[in-house]
DNA sequence: TCGAAAAACAGTAATAATTCCTATTTTATT
DNA sequence: AATAAAATAGGAATTATTACTGTTTTTCGA
């Protein structure tokens, strides 16, 4: 992997932030610095990381990726009525680490590992609404 | 919500597959009892069947939704190598399910539920890799 | 430092899952 | 049977993402 300035600043905004954007996000944003940019750049580079895990790649229930620089693990929040990804302060419980570990069960299948996470109405929209 | 034939169809051939179908596999099967109808009204069917809990809609990393009238509580198990969804007989750890029952933690968000599945190798794929 | 090979780029076209639209048909109701 | 509401078929439109192409950057050894 080359060096270069586009993906230098995809990742720099990815680290600055706890936003998790999507990849036309991270375009809009990048493209201020870099107006040049093009957005299948952004898409080559995001997967290109996200593939070397620099990155990760959250697959929400709103069909679009978000990307998150934070490769810590930790748990996520969906809002359903904003669409906007947090990241959540939830202990893995202990038990569910251990399921996960023993990757296996009596399927067959080989369970590399799991997905998980929550969702609801975030701390904003609960305001909005009530 | 009138009855209908079309969405009748639909929804046998979802009680009777543990296969986890997308919605043009959907279509191609209902295709055979039906074939005049249309891709559209299986999308259509099939979100007015999520949207009043009649069936499950799950949303894997292949970002492909797929859809299973069985909605009691259980696992799933996405394989990367082949695209298809297994259930699985895990059963959730108590220390999880307490976890996603409390429903909300320090961040303020309104926690409303959780999504979880696996992914690994299916069964069949693993026999044909190694 | 120069030059070739590999990697990355911008810009655009193509793909694919899903939704939207419209005129017609079906279903439920009085 | 008449009518209003719901559903349909078929196709157009949308949208996130990938693929393609010719050009520019980067790397690295001579």
């Amino acid at each position: 992997m080359n060096h270069s300035k586009q993906r230098d600043l995809i990742t720099d905004y990815l680290m600055s932030t706890k936003s998790h954007p999507t990849a036309e996000e991270v375009y809009n944003e990048v493209k201020l610095k870099e107006p040049t940019i093009s957005l299948g750049t952004v898409y080559r580079n995001l997967n290109l990381l996200a593939d070397n895990n620099i990155i990760v790649r959250l697959h929400m229930k709103d069909g679009i990726d978000h990307f998150d620089a934070d490769t810590s693990e930790h748990y996520h929040f969906y809002c359903n009525c904003c669409g906007r990804v947090y990241d959540l302060d939830i202990k893995a419980p202990a038990a569910f680490n251990k399921c996960i570990a023993s990757k296996g069960d009596a399927s067959g299948h080989r369970i590399e590992g799991a997905m998980v996470y929550f969702y609801g109405t975030c701390k904003d929209c609960v305001l909005k609404t009530d």
